[in-house]
DNA sequence: TTAAAAATCGAAAACGTTTTCGAAAAGACC
DNA sequence: GGTCTTTTCGAAAACGTTTTCGATTTTTAA
């Protein structure tokens, strides 16, 4: 009901507020004596100091902010696990907002995150963000913002990625050695990176194996919340173009559709068709035939975010020069059936 | 990087804080004029509160705590998109936290978050709490808590529910009318109520159907991260009871597993048996055969925990009585293929 | 013109800490 | 015993608001 304060323990002693204070924190200049009775009365009186006059006054609230662009599910879950993880290791809360994809939303979040003075904040960008002023005007105002897996390249802050055009490339290189000839690719929307880095990666492995790269074999699917999207382009591109012999999907979700078309049409994969996956979402195995994918590390970006993140804080309280890095985490390809024949 | 402050906007204009302050709130004692040039400045100066210091004049933070047992994946994702909308449609923050299903992080964490003075936190017990004295005394100290989904009965708050002991007792009804004999449930580890009332229900069933309730027919799974416990139990259970014709399943993660081992077993599902899950996860309809299930709403349990609680949040703070509310959501049966030949 | 009422403002206390700086007490040394 | 150093403590300011209450000014009424 009524939480014992600093000025309690000092009047049940007959001491100061200010020596209790002291004690409670280590000062070398209270003597044993009264630092222990201090102690033990801080116990009894079950003392816990009110973190909101701290913060006022220490200018820190050992708090960050996290915004996500789409709903926790599947790939930011993992992501916000090793936020979660990282964190709390590191003794900070986490106040989680999603901008729904939304770039208004997104630039309101970001400002009631640094109106609430959380220490730093976490972000994703949302597939709308074309504009990164919010960003660097918090960057400006001495609040760090660490950016993953959603980025913009042109934003001067530390990141942590996966190298969407690389890992892109490594499947559909993967596809070409299996021997597929004719492969499709079903990607995302224009303006998010990873989807530009991903068509960029199958537009590149193509060229790089000698096989002309066809604008009619690659769908847009910009629905990312079911796997409608990936089952109606499947349809359409099968009778679109029936003599595809191979899909590289931008996500586990596209894939998930293509597949359960395929089953419903009587389309064998990977005999007619191999799919190819991105992300390694948990549903890939649940999935008959079990899709091959890439690997994001999930959680190890989420980890790293929170590192990098926490390291500037401490950085910027001590005044000592920031500097950004930019981690690009390592996947690889996980070969289940939908491509081995 | 330098913040204005009421002391600013004073200052700029030749006035005192208190005027500014009132200005900015609405206060009737201030002029109309005087009104309009602080309102002027305080935008051209970018003004913006610090949350920090109206905290703790006001005590209160507009923010609740969520400690959730597992991992945001499946069931509790949904959850927690519902407390994000709501609180955000409130103007409340969120900060959350994961016990990973033990009791003494829990506790922990839960003082954590009074200590940072949330105004109230929502919360789904872990398998392991049989004590609950830290929310008896989180609660005495006002700081009012709801319990959602996984929920204690003895403790006295508010709570979101469903009825577990109904909604298994319907889906094993379910089975029995459509036919099947011999049912085996898969059921969660011995401490969680929700694990309790669905074995409950599911035994009632058979009473109620004249099936006398056989203990050798209920496998427990208790591990809830992967759907291994399940497809290790079926095999079991194939072996030990191969005559059962379905199972009634605690989690759609089980049921998974279960079918994932019939597939791979060559036992057809639903002829030779039957699977039923719980939950209605995603990827319930993802397997093949689609998984039939409990419909257990997920974001309007959330939405539901928030509004609850900060409900109880004004009660407390406008000096009103609270009263507690139990409110059950409706659970209802989706019919898919692994239960209908 | 004057007294009363209304309108407008500001000083100061309060929220609960942390930290600087000076003062008092104790110990060391000759 | 007197001086100097070290140890131990507390007064007070500060963090940025909100709000009470009294003071001053302006308006109204007679």
């Amino acid at each position: 009901m009524n939480d014992t304060k600093l000025i309690d323990i000092a009047s049940a002693l007959g001491i100061s507020v200010t020596t209790v204070s002291k004690a409670l924190k280590g000062y070398t200049d209270i003597s044993k004596a009264t630092r222990a009775r201090v102690i033990e009365m801080a116990e009894t009186m079950n003392y816990m100091p009110n973190s909101v006059a701290v913060n006022l006054r220490t200018n820190e609230t050992k708090t960050i902010g996290v915004i996500i662009p789409a709903t926790v599910h599947h790939f930011f879950s993992s992501v916000l696990n090793g936020i979660l993880e990282e964190a709390e290791k590191r003794g900070y809360l986490v106040i989680i907002l999603q901008s729904n994809e939304k770039y208004e939303l997104e630039k309101k979040q970001l400002a009631l995150l640094i109106q609430k003075r959380v220490d730093g904040v976490l972000m994703s960008l949302s597939n709308e963000t074309d504009d990164f002023t919010h960003i660097n005007e918090a960057i400006r105002k001495n609040t760090p913002v660490v950016l993953f897996d959603k980025i913009a390249k042109r934003v001067d802050c530390s990141k942590v990625v996966i190298n969407d055009a690389k890992a892109a490339f490594d499947a559909v290189s993967y596809l070409i050695n299996k021997g597929y000839k004719k492969i499709a690719h079903f990607r995302g929307s224009y303006v998010p990176q990873n989807s530009i880095d991903r068509f960029l990666g199958y537009k590149r492995a193509l060229e790089a194996h000698g096989i002309e790269y066809d604008s009619k074999l690659v769908y847009v699917c910009d629905n990312n919340t079911d796997f409608e999207d990936g089952y109606e382009n499947a349809q359409k591109i099968m009778t679109e173009n029936p003599d595809i012999d191979a899909i590289f999907a931008i996500t586990d979700l596209v894939a998930i559709g293509i597949i359960k078309y395929f089953n419903e049409a009587g389309i064998k994969t990977p005999e007619q068709v191999a799919v190819f996956g991105f992300s390694n979402w948990f549903m890939s195995t649940v999935i008959s035939p079990k899709l091959t994918t890439i690997d994001q590390p999930g959680f190890e970006m989420g980890h790293q975010a929170v590192s990098l993140l926490i390291d500037e804080i401490v950085d910027i309280k001590e005044h000592r020069p920031v500097t950004h890095q930019i981690i690009e985490l390592p996947t690889r390809i996980i070969e289940r059936e939908s491509t081995v024949k």
